[in-house]
DNA sequence: CTGCGGCCTTGACATGGATCAACAGCGAAT
DNA sequence: ATTCGCTGTTGATCCATGTCAAGGCCGCAG
């Protein structure tokens, strides 16, 4: 399969897409931002899809609208590695160079909203302000990977268990807050073998850790998948991050 | 320790900097090469040095000229991680960001070719060649990140070390080619323990793997630290990677 | 309702790598 | 030459996590 066999939806509306302006165009004048809304148009897959395969010729940039996508490299025999989570408003491609390096797969129906690569790139290399959003944008995926190799090199499985709550917790943006303090509420976006593969664990040594953490009364499940932070700095302990709950001095 | 107990020595001559094309202004146009030219300046380290603790203010970016450097990370208890190795050419600092992300320490004697920050970022304004240089730097990292990632989550100690060898076997520019494919020669830059918080693993791991590699055959120990690599597929498959030695269709 | 196929949980056991400990090699300082 | 400190090696043992296996839960198709 490649990319040409994806079925390909194109939208004419835009004002449904809450991204341009956080992902792409966040310092853009306004010429630049009439440029590519014009540009751009809509794709939309099927949970469990693969969007791009590592390899394929690329032949477009793009923003997640909704649904979640994930980014993953594959040994010969099979050993897989989710190098990223594709959450609402994050970028996948990589402008300059032709293919993907990646796998990329829907874990829920996804909707992207994609700038054709060629016009894209062009307006890079006329609008500074582009490739320093770019830039910046980059730099954070490269921080959030090392910060992954602290954990999939120096954490316990129960640490990578609450680290991987607390960030979905952090990142859910339906977490329903009680007054100003409350619970944190949120469903997990992946199954447990898919947590396995980002957190380089076993899905049984997930699904025992998810276990001992609400014994511990660290979470609370509702189900499979819903789930309840009655504490967060408990978590973010549990985590073996900073105590102070990512508070910068 | 702050930046500011660092000593700093500033060269005047600039012509033993190799590093300028390759890692700043490959593209950059007569004009902007001046300007950069009479911007930058030399620091040096000595072995053992931290030049950058994480959370100091940067005030500069640079440039590896001579000597490794690395980037760590460390949790509360002590565990470290290396998240990044810094060799002649690699770019250090993130513009746009006023800290530092990480610890950088001098494994060797360290030459760094910096530019201020201030200045260096109003030219990134200007030009988008500096820009795209600088994204297209930033994406080659994230994509070194992300495999090793794959490499800490699911690799065993063995390919690790394996992997680890065969990076240090290609990124060195001595190595003494016999002919077309001769063996390949380097010598190791770092400490078993700095290989350890590399891959994530001990220092006895470490000490116990090479051992392991050396009466394989797969390396040729001379000394702790002189490897002889005499079948680089060899050890490319030992490392788990593709057995093609990175060649890309 | 029944059966079926994902997804998840739990138990029993195996093992790779961590931990603890002793010691060897070697360069620098005395 | 001797000692000291740092780096590295090797052995013995332990334990966290992997592996293998059985079965539960639940939505969906017939």
């Amino acid at each position: 399969m490649t990319l040409k066999d994806i079925p390909l939806q194109t939208h004419v509306s835009c004002g449904d897409c809450p991204i341009r302006h956080r992902a792409v165009c966040a310092r853009c004048e306004t010429d630049e931002l009439v440029e590519l809304e014009q540009m751009k148009y809509y794709r939309s897959y099927e949970a469990g899809q693969t969007l791009i395969w590592s390899g394929d010729r690329m032949d477009f940039v793009a923003s997640v609208v909704t649904g979640i996508a994930t980014l993953t490299q594959t040994l010969e025999d099979g050993r897989r590695q989710m190098v990223g989570l594709l959450l609402p408003s994050d970028f996948v491609g990589r402008p300059g160079r032709p293919t993907a390096a990646y796998d990329v797969t829907a874990t829920t129906d996804v909707v992207m909203c994609c700038f054709r690569k060629k016009p894209f790139e062009d307006m890079m290399g006329r609008t500074p302000h582009v490739a320093q959003r770019l830039l910046e944008m980059t730099l954070d995926e490269l921080d959030a990977a090392r910060e992954w190799m602290l954990l999939l090199g120096r954490k316990t499985a129960r640490e990578k268990i609450a680290s991987l709550m607390a960030i979905l917790a952090r990142r859910d943006a339906t977490l329903k807050l009680k007054g100003g303090r409350g619970p944190l509420v949120f469903d997990l976006p992946l199954t447990r073998e898919a947590m396995a593969d980002y957190l380089g664990l076993t899905l049984e040594t997930v699904s025992r850790q998810i276990s001992a953490l609400r014994k511990d009364g660290v979470i609370v499940l509702d189900g499979k998948r819903h789930v309840t932070v009655p504490d967060l700095n408990r978590l973010l302990q549990e985590a073996g991050d900073d105590s102070d709950g990512g508070f910068i001095g």
